[in-house]
RNA sequence: AGAUGUAGGAUGUCGC
């Protein structure tokens, strides 16, 4: 059962949910840390509904368990459920808490985070970390500060946490020096940078970190081409776009991005070409993103009774 | 004799 749950917990931190649920079929039996691991494999691959089935067949349940449903309802984005399941708990500790301060970060309530993380008797860095980013991302930069000069130890998360509070508050220079002195960075880093510069309409910046993208995911590829596409470079958009399928396989938001410099430039025959395209060569299916480009696109170059055609036709509801 | 498994924090797009 150990080395099974050691397998069931790779799977997840991978994607591969089908073969974390056959190996966890297939076990000899399970104890609470086995499902524990089944249900974090389920819960961080967003099969929430999945996860709680789970959750709620689960005849013994540890801090652990509960801990990570409560994460998983904050990570969805239902902060309610989050702290209804908080409350149902019977015992707590620093996990526990900080999943529901990531909870109170989702929904913006800095006050309650504080009292909750005040209320806490163990904190630790990833806690404090987690107060941090409500602050920070909420646009309270000098509660952000204090916490980040406060905290016994900064690591890639916190720090990261901080640079966003610097770009929510516009401060670039703040962001620029932060950046430079970190010892370690990671991808998540380097997203929030070129994200942020992208927003803030510093399109070069973000371009030259880009180019020194120690290893481009798809992410970043979406970021660049979405702070291109909101900025109204939608020639940058075609090149980047060209640039990227030579090297990997578009996901459904460079889609969007191209889409949207296809219709705000009237190019009628690449949209098309592209809308068509993503479902057939790159098995992406369209989604509501997509068809509001394409409607969007025949309607500006006068082809009006297509784009009601495709009002019509497409598979959501029309707003 | 000792050693092995699970839970919490930051990042793009859409939505809220």
């Amino acid at each position: 059962v150990v080395p099974c749950t050691t397998m069931v917990t790779g799977y997840g931190e991978n994607g591969l949910v089908p073969e974390a649920e056959q190996l966890f079929q297939a076990m000899p039996f399970h104890d609470v840390v086995s499902s524990n691991a089944m249900l974090t494999a389920l819960c961080q691959n967003g099969l929430l509904d999945e996860g709680n089935e789970l959750f709620n067949a689960m005849e013994e349940k540890d801090l652990a368990t509960w801990s990570c449903m409560v994460a998983a309802f904050a990570n969805h984005g239902d902060s309610l459920h989050a702290k209804l399941l908080f409350d149902h708990m019977p015992v707590l500790n620093r996990f526990s808490c900080t999943a529901l301060l990531a909870a109170y970060s989702q929904s913006v309530e800095v006050e309650q985070a504080k009292v909750l993380f005040d209320s806490m008797p163990e904190k630790d860095i990833v806690s404090y970390s987690s107060l941090l980013a409500t602050y920070a991302h909420g646009g309270y930069i000098d509660e952000a500060e204090l916490v980040f000069s406060s905290m016994p130890e900064h690591d890639i998360v916190s720090t990261t946490a901080m640079i966003d509070g610097f770009f929510q508050a516009g401060r670039l220079d703040a962001v620029t020096h932060t950046f430079e002195m970190m010892p370690q960075k990671n991808s998540c880093t380097w997203i929030t940078m070129l994200s942020g510069f992208g927003n803030h309409g510093r399109l070069q910046a973000a371009q030259k970190l880009f180019d020194a993208l120690p290893e481009r995911e798809e992410v970043a590829w979406s970021a660049m081409l979405s702070s291109y596409a909101q900025n109204g470079s939608f020639q940058e958009v075609f090149r980047q776009f060209d640039e990227l399928k030579l090297v990997r396989l578009p996901d459904e938001s460079c889609f969007v991005s191209f889409l949207v410099a296809c219709s705000h430039t009237g190019v009628l025959s690449s949209g098309k070409n592209c809308f068509v395209s993503m479902s057939f060569d790159f098995q992406i299916t369209a989604t509501k993103q997509h068809y509001c480009c394409m409607v969007d696109l025949l309607a500006r170059v006068g082809r009006l009774e297509e784009a009601h055609d495709l009002l019509i036709n497409k598979p959501f509801v029309a707003e």
